[in-house]
DNA sequence: ACGTTGACCTAGAAAATCTAGGCCAACAAT
DNA sequence: ATTGTTGGCCTAGATTTTCTAGGTCAACGT
């Protein structure tokens, strides 16, 4: 990912609720397309997040098959992770605003 | 700190460029009260940072006795670590962008 | 028959942060 | 004089996240 650490999971809520259900590998295109190739996801740190938030109920899996013919594990968000995700935007935007704070303050502020 | 890993450098290097020389005691206390408490750095997370970064050369430092009378270690930005600000400057600005991106995107986009 | 692609997986390394302490000097209070 | 508190610095080890660098297996094309 090359960017900061600790929104892997924030990336991939968000993706499943706003594009429904996909298996792993979608999700690394889709991200990577969305941002323009600026988030670089690994496939060695999203099977892992994905495994992590599946053990904890955040999401879903089946197994299914892809557009193109292959075996695929397809992701849902469940009722969880929706509450999730909402407290997970809230911790982003809280972060983006306080290290706003820090760059915009000034000698005289 | 709670937030997202891999700002920490970022916050103190901005601090030290926004605010002059400070000690670590200082810059804790600076960037909890310029967030209004959002970003609470602990002690065991920024000193080794700031000795990390001075051994990288982007900080430099000099003892010296603190306003309540008690030895602080002061440190300041070099040229090095001027520059090296710019560059997570950027570094942060393009991944609040991409997060944007992927938060905005909605199904029909 | 063989190489390529799609899709998934994992072990171990690397890095950042936190927990939970400890140290010592200055100062205040008794 | 002693005790307690505060200010300031420090570190070892745990935890967590992400990456590196592999590997597997089936489908498809040639």
């Amino acid at each position: 990912m090359k960017v900061v650490q600790g929104t892997l999971d924030y990336l991939v809520l968000k993706t499943l609720s706003v594009e429904g259900v996909k298996h792993g590998f979608e999700i690394l295109e889709w991200i990577l397309a969305t941002t323009d190739g600026a988030l670089e996801i690994e496939e060695g740190s999203l099977y892992p997040a994905l495994h992590r938030m599946e053990k904890r109920g955040l999401i879903e899996a089946t197994w299914g098959v892809s557009p193109k013919g292959r075996r695929a594990k397809y992701y849902g968000l469940s009722a969880l992770g929706e509450r999730e995700l909402v407290a997970e935007e809230k911790r982003w935007a809280s972060c983006v605003e306080a290290v706003g704070k820090i760059a915009v303050a000034g000698p005289g502020s």
